[in-house]
DNA sequence: CTGAAAGCGCTTACAG
DNA sequence: CTGAAAGCGCTTACAG
């Protein structure tokens, strides 16, 4: 590959001109500018990034950990991220924790070595001690989205899971459902925990306080499914289920179907994300959206503006969209 | 950040030798490598990767370019791919092409600036030229997984998209079926035709070639529906469908169920890869399963023996699996 | 086995 | 506006 020197050489002027000449063309004269660029495309030069890296002491790349990239409901949220990053010059590494601290760890190491610029974090399940560390300098380039700590205060970009949840179960409600039941994401998660906090103090203002059951599950259609058996086989049981992802609430429907339970007849079912297989189950599925697209692209800019210095609104609350379809109804009793 | 500057000196030794106590211990003596370790613990040493990078003129990264992220079909690949890199101390950089020459081309562009050391493509779609020029050098580090091209002669590992296909169609035929149609992947998609070929032949080995029926899809749930529509509500309805993918499959089973049509009484419809998704819709669904995050592993350890210089295998077929669920049945005619 | 030194390809403060 | 020169942090051929 040609390098800067070639291009000087062909210029006829130093490597320091051309290196003005990209990065700053506005220190450059006009004719300058165009004998370089006339000696690039003459030698067919590129820039060599890992020299630029080193000098500049930066990798342009941001890096996101997810916990668990098969997931659809994040391909969303990086094709925003992406759009953004690359916009700007900069790379996007998806990283996929898969619930392994040693993974979040190779990961969080590439700051202090400049192999990253700064990262986003689509998950909380993350061991607190790293993101400490990497927050202790001021201006950390982290960002979170959709996630947050309850004890760590990173910038953050995400939707109000309480209100979200609220409405859920509001209308659920007013459809004259008294025995809501609910799975949740695993427990520890703060997210959950929010969602959680909406549907009880929802139940608590419509006086069905007494119906309120949670049960746990970890997001997939496995943990759905089994926890929908176990509640529809159950005593006392609930007319609706309100679940805190598309894919629990997909297992559910999967249970009530093998237990000859009709959706939306004689159960009423809520998932969570909007994924794209929501419109292709039977029935097609009542369901939370959150602007996936936005919020990934919301982040990258917030990390972005970190990085440039800039201050930035720590807390960004974008709002959701309840999708009523086919899954839920008027309760029977 | 210390330098590798810091350790030579806490290590009383030179940088040339921290190097290669680094890079080659078998060149340093035992008590040198201790030392080495120490100082390198002492004062929280970490190597600058863009530094060494520069130096060695390799960036030990992978790119690995797909069609769309968001199917959920390639996170196993890519989890495969990840496994195998990261243990050979590669990073991955997965690139969404989205269908867009210009972001395929940006990604190449990776290749001749040393910001990656080779790719994997997990896609036909993209602009033949650049493939090509990428091509030409001898041992270029490109690798092709899942696809091929029919025009250039890429190291691949993929399955035997003609006799998985051909498997699928004479299980259906020994159900009693007659009217076998297919719902094709894009028909200029060498995998596709390969599938599509596989049909004609076994249809034709059965006697059955006069009602072979194909229609074109994009992979997606929506195609899917739309093709499946088309395909049911005309005349001389095929008793048995096959789809190139399990999101135009349950696509077809959302066509079918609006139309009234039942399945697998009424209709078979047979879909590919095993998404996890293939469990929870309804029917459950039969579907030809790849061996996804064997190829993802196959695939990295092909281009990483390229990168050495070793000679590969340039043809790997993996086997498939034909599953079978709910969705197929008995020909009631 | 070890060290001094050159050099990978850039960028930028300094001088003019 | 432009150039000479130093330096980013490593690695490695060369000598000893």
């Amino acid at each position: 590959m040609p390098t800067i020197k070639d291009v000087a050489k062909a210029a006829g002027c130093s490597t320091a001109t051309v290196s003005r000449a990209l990065a700053s063309p506005e220190k450059v004269t006009e004719a300058t500018r165009q004998r370089v660029a006339r000696a690039i495309a003459e030698v067919g030069y590129a820039p060599n990034v890992a020299a630029r890296n080193l000098r500049r002491a930066e990798s342009r790349t941001i890096v996101t950990l997810l916990p668990d990239i098969s997931n659809p409901f994040f391909s969303e949220i990086i094709n925003g991220m992406e759009e953004v990053a690359h916009q700007a010059g900069y790379q996007l590494l998806v990283g996929d924790c898969e619930r392994d601290p040693a993974r979040a760890e190779a990961y969080f190491s590439l700051l202090p070595t400049n192999q990253a610029d700064g990262i986003i974090l689509l998950t909380s399940d993350i061991p607190h001690a790293l993101v400490r560390r990497a927050v202790s300098r001021a201006n950390a380039p982290l960002v979170m989205a959709c996630e947050f700590f309850a004890d760590i205060d990173l910038p953050t970009v995400a939707i109000d899971n309480y209100q979200a949840a609220a409405h859920a179960i509001d209308y659920l409600a007013s459809l004259g459902h008294e025995r809501i039941a609910s799975v949740s994401g695993p427990v520890g998660n703060p997210i959950c925990r929010e969602r959680t906090r909406g549907y009880r103090d929802t139940l608590a203002a419509r006086g069905l306080s007494g119906s309120a059951r949670v049960v746990e599950g970890d997001f997939g259609f496995r943990s759905g499914y089994q926890q929908g058996l176990a509640l529809l086989e159950g005593t006392d049981r609930p007319s609706a289920i309100f679940c805190h992802s598309d894919e629990m609430a997909i297992g559910v429907l999967k249970a009530a179907r093998q237990l000859g339970i009709g959706v939306p007849e004689a159960l009423s079912v809520v998932g969570f994300d909007n994924i794209g297989f929501s419109e292709y189950c039977e029935p097609e599925l009542t369901t939370v959206s959150q602007p996936r697209h936005e919020i990934g692209q919301q982040a990258m800019r917030m990390l972005l503006s970190l990085l440039a210095g800039e201050s930035v609104v720590r807390r960004q609350t974008l709002s959701t969209q309840l999708i009523v379809r086919k899954s839920t109804g008027r309760s029977a009793t």
